[in-house]
DNA sequence: GTTGACAATGCATACGTAGTTATTTAGAGT
DNA sequence: ACTCTAAATAACTACGTATGCATTGTCAAC
């Protein structure tokens, strides 16, 4: 069922139905309907393939992203939704770990996407340079390490941890403790250095915990290393939201009240954070804006500001995990 | 940059170029290697959108699914693992909400996908139906309404609520209610049907309670129904582990201890369902079997066996939230 | 030395559409 | 009635690849 058969049916050329699907104000009102009349009739559908062969258009993004995790998935959730309403789709290239980047990598680059996200903090330089190739729009989510290499969009992470530093030092804390997740991520450094200057600012030591992992068990079993520690701190903050409820977990299986005996934080806003079993204390990430920015790179015409960089500051939420005098 | 470009630049014809990228046994050794080594030299890549159009096939799979749902995105991660070890991608069409999978379909039929998974049982049979097009191979991914229109592939749904229901009587418990997702998803149905039969056998009543949705929150908001009604159940049964961690917290901030007051099921397996925070008795599902299974049916060669179904048993995962006596 | 078989490659074409150019048609002005 | 203009449509081609068919080259068998 091509538009040659259409064309046929209605008896148009086949140029006069391609125009009737891509562009109708240039088809006579009762033509229009004709070709349509036909096209329902044989069931006719564009081919997307076809049409993008043709226009150089796929109207499709892809997005590079860690296969397992809860931030990321909202973050596509929000992305696939804004991309619907333009009549564009969204291909994931999930990668499981940071070797296998690359392989992922290989296969966005057969498809001729209008544009791509790189997601993850755990992907190298030399991989987001790779993907600098003309008629392709790239911008680098929510990745610190792409400053100056890639066109860029990010939560402002330093102010936001900076923000949670000091709304815990308010509850009158006296010792802390940073749980980041990989200590190469580089939105990890900039969290930990925001949070530990902020304390340090009012004489609180911050030392940092690798938890090694951005999940809930890595946040488990880093507890269960703060619980064993000489001294505990009156206060953890995790280095995101999937990090600070393991941890929550793990020293309330320790034994530990939060926020009685030890304060939590996060980093993210996942909807998670706001069940009431954790009701964490965290910096949420505008997410919306923060698609909106990203699309708004990828589609902009303007293709003279090179290298973009939007920085969206978050909001804090303050839950009950560092409410002292609860416990 | 284009195979007739590496064609010049290795002084071969374009036909060989294609072979070597697509049927590389049809070239001499010495030729393949002087064509990849022009292709590098050039930094050509196949254009998967040619290819497709060319070969009738995209070596994508398109996914029909609800956009915010915990035990989907498991599902499509797990989906989208194994396409990619077989180099093909997932299309994600995500929908807001029932009445919006009409849209979603409208723009998978412009795809020539090789298949596509229907998920979500609230797609109606009229748009399952639709989706019967000569050459998709389409399944229907733990949608029991849809037996007999299309090929399926599901947990076994009556099997698991009747083991988790046997399970939760074993407690000794006197009296249980069932809080289901939505009344008419067919999942819920039959969930319903075999926890409320199994239940009888043992004389144990067991009422519906609609929670309105599949989300965390309308479990928690169910849980207000449940405290509020006269006789409060011993045991409450969710529909879905979503509902399911909505419910526990929903009762905890109720006052009742879980389990000590009363009794909390789940269904799906999902990794929150294991935080130590709920610890909630399930039944998991064996997402890769099902996922296994789907493609397999998307992608023999077996066009006979016009609509195969696969009912994949699931597993009793005990966890503390059905413990009697730990309160 | 002729033939046949087979591997390796080139040539030509088609996939279904969009856009460019050419042609037809209708309407208005004089 | 005759041109001029603009709108509507038709004819044609190109997008980049895969593949059937034709062609060439190589080698073994008789």
């Amino acid at each position: 069922m091509t538009s040659h058969d259409v064309a046929a049916e209605a008896g148009v050329s086949q140029a006069t139905v391609a125009r009737v699907f891509s562009s109708p104000d240039k088809v006579a009102r009762a033509t229009q309907e004709r070709v349509r009349e036909a096209a329902a009739r044989l069931g006719y559908v564009p081919n997307a393939i076809a049409r993008s062969l043709k226009s150089q258009r796929t109207d499709i993004v892809g997005a590079v992203v860690p296969a397992k995790s809860e931030y990321w998935q909202d973050v596509l959730t929000a992305l696939s939704r804004r991309l619907a309403e333009q009549g564009k789709q969204l291909l994931l290239f999930p990668f499981a770990d940071a070797d296998h980047v690359e392989e992922a990598l290989d296969s966005v680059e057969q498809y001729r996407l209008d544009g791509l996200v790189l997601a993850s903090s755990t992907i190298r330089p030399e991989h987001l340079v790779r993907m600098r190739r003309p008629g392709l729009r790239v911008v680098a989510f929510n990745q610190p390490a792409a400053s100056g290499l890639l066109p860029l969009v990010m939560v402002d992470n330093d102010a936001g941890a900076r923000d949670l530093a000091e709304h815990v030092a308010a509850q009158g804390i006296g010792t802390a403790a940073f749980v980041g997740t990989v200590a190469s991520a580089s939105t990890d450094q900039i969290r930990y250095r925001g949070a530990a200057s902020a304390l340090a600012d009012r004489g609180i030591a911050c030392p940092y915990v690798e938890a090694g992992g951005f999940s809930y068990d890595a946040g488990y079993k880093a507890a269960a290393r703060i619980l064993d520690g000489a001294d505990r701190p009156d206060a953890v903050m995790g280095g995101s939201d999937e990090v600070a409820l393991g941890l929550i977990d793990g020293l309330r299986t320790g034994g530990l009240d939060v926020p009685g005996d030890v304060l939590v934080t996060g980093f993210d806003g996942l909807p998670q954070a706001s069940w009431a079993g954790y009701d964490l204390t965290t910096l949420v990430q505008p997410i919306e804006v923060l698609v909106d920015a990203t699309l708004a790179i990828i589609f902009d015409d303007a293709r003279d500001a090179a290298q973009p960089e939007r920085i969206v500051p978050g909001t804090l939420r303050e839950g009950k995990t560092t409410r002292r005098g609860n416990g």
